[in-house]
DNA sequence: CTGAAAGCGCTAACAC
DNA sequence: GTGTTAGCGCTTTCAG
């Protein structure tokens, strides 16, 4: 393991010529004789020479590389961002540097500042739970960045984003489970702060009252801490008990977790989906669909949010003006919904 | 957004004294007055200086920076992998640049080669295609790496590894359907020619001829080419019916994805799990725990083989000799296999 | 204790 | 066409 590599230097010494006439010929630089061009690429290659792509953004000032924070890398959702991210960047010939944060503001700063001293050329941060104390100092940093479906209100504003209409989702849901003839349904949300969890509730109240029915019992499990929450899928399992208690016979889950996690509780209760309880998830991750009963959910276009917040840090970057935007998620119906059965009174029942 | 950021000259301008100085002051260099020190680090932090890695990196030749590549971030085995190693690299002041191979080889080297030209430290590859061809390439790159779960034979003695013992986990799947009193039991593989699929297949016919049982049709499934795999799920979901046909009782499945597409074939065929079939999957990924009946699966240490792999090539950076790892599955026992029932005639049945 | 100077590997004016 | 030189931002001898 030779420690100091070979350098364009070290080709000119053996070319006999200085070094930026070797830079020249490996850069295509059309001044440099096509024959001793040839040449001094050939020796290049003997030498296994491969650039310093350090000293390049040194110079340059740019490095060809994006910082990305999301909360966990594990988790499916973003795990499906990611992947969309890094295609758009690596067709554009950029790296991308993988941070998580483990929705710790904290942790998420610390990030940022790291990607900050590496220059790296623009930052994407997904989930984002920066508030306003810390914005400032973001803002300052006047790297090019895109939140993708930011938790804080302000945000938006200040930085570019890409968004999912959380509250067109929770209308979605709710407008479904109401044109299959439920009347009595409740929302099964998460217990931070967070703005997609107010905002599908939100649309989860709108479509209610849009088809003149009260909301039902809107059960939020609450957890210790605002930022720590507790795993979705035991949430949901803890939760539905309260729901079903309410007389409900349909339940918007805040995402597809917890409604695995309501569905886990239906079946150790004896509760049939969607016969006695219609269940609707959101995100439309791959596990939605392999359940028992397959969940009907609100899809996020996840890869498309990927792409389109990475193409906006591409855009950005070539100082292109650049707009929001703002996707829209979309109802697919599987199994764990159907329309209510009219009540039998249960002595007619065998 | 001032495109020129401050550097340690502006400071030293400010502060009237030479940039050495303030470089000194910044890295606590104990020959600097603490008075000047504190001086210093406080303009520096009025300034909203922000110290230059890159600058760092070309003298120090140490990018404090690995490079990662997997086959794809969606998957969900990767994403507990990648997760893990992130955690190791962060807290060892490393950061992640990620890509994915889609198990091309092409563009496997292709990445490699990038981090190359970006000096990263080291490389850690999981599911490396790469055959012989291209592994002196990579060998002469003399770069510290390690492989996870590498899919090429030769490759595991020229490079330092991480592996899960495949063949035991082929092993301990057929054993203990075996203990459930199964005695026809079947393989459902995937059709690359992938080192696992070949060792857990390996596995299973070891674990049937201690058992002195002979084989079962042992059905792999083709794919066109060996490169491009079918989804899993849709593998699982096809091949299934070859093996109900040839009378098996119990199936171990390649992974964890293979076993839901059989799950969705029984449900399509009304055959019950674990009633009537019993099925082993392999991995561990949390789906398996949330399908109905929930899977009997071979578990990988997921987060471990990221975490360890990442220590071992912390290790290999500190010059330390590193040993390979071979990691154990073990099984999770769960809904979808059960005791072989007695064969009931049918006329006895209701 | 502090400054001047060299150099990490590369690119790009500017000379010849 | 090619070489010389400066400089990207930083750390680190080496003098003083």
């Amino acid at each position: 393991m030779s420690k100091r590599r070979i350098s364009i230097q070290d080709i000119a010494r053996r070319a006999g010529v200085s070094h930026s006439t070797v830079s020249r010929a490996l850069r295509d630089n059309s001044v440099i004789s096509p024959k001793v061009r040839e040449e001094i690429k050939q020796l290049a290659r003997e030498m296994n020479y491969v650039p310093n792509a350090i000293a390049q953004s040194l110079l340059s000032s740019r490095t060809n590389t994006i910082g990305v924070v999301v909360t966990s890398i594990a988790d499916p959702f973003f795990a499906e961002v990611v992947e969309g991210i890094e295609q758009v960047a690596r067709s554009a010939g950029l790296s991308v540097v993988l941070s998580a944060s483990h929705r710790d503001v904290e942790e998420e700063i610390a990030a940022i500042n790291n990607f900050n001293r590496r220059r790296v050329d623009g930052i994407l941060v997904a989930d984002s739970r920066t508030g306003k104390q810390h914005m400032k100092q973001l803002a300052q940093i006047a790297m090019p960045t895109v939140l993708i479906n930011s938790q804080s209100k302000e945000q938006s504003q200040m930085f570019h984003s890409v968004e999912i209409d959380d509250r067109l989702g929770g209308k979605l849901a709710v407008e479904h489970l109401v044109s299959l003839g439920h009347k009595r349904i409740g929302y099964l949300g998460v217990g931070d702060h967070s703005k997609s969890n107010q905002q599908r509730l939100e649309g989860y109240r709108m479509a209610l009252s849009e088809a003149n029915l009260s909301p039902m019992s809107v059960v939020v499990a609450i957890s210790d801490e605002d930022n720590i929450r507790a795993s979705d899928v035991a949430t949901g399992q803890q939760m539905l008990p309260k729901l079903v208690t309410a007389g409900v016979t349909g339940i918007f889950c805040y995402n597809d977790m917890v409604a695995v996690g309501a569905l886990l509780a239906c079946q150790e209760l004896g509760i049939s989906v969607p016969q006695d309880l219609s269940l609707v998830g959101f995100d439309g991750i791959a596990l939605s669909g392999y359940v028992t009963p397959p969940l009907t959910t609100i899809c996020q276009p996840m890869l498309e949010i990927g792409c389109s917040a990475m193409q906006m840090l591409l855009d950005l970057l070539q100082e292109k003006t650049v707009e929001n935007r703002v996707l829209s998620p979309f109802l697919v119906q599987r199994g764990s919904s159907a329309a209510l059965l009219p009540k039998v009174p249960k002595q007619y029942l065998i």
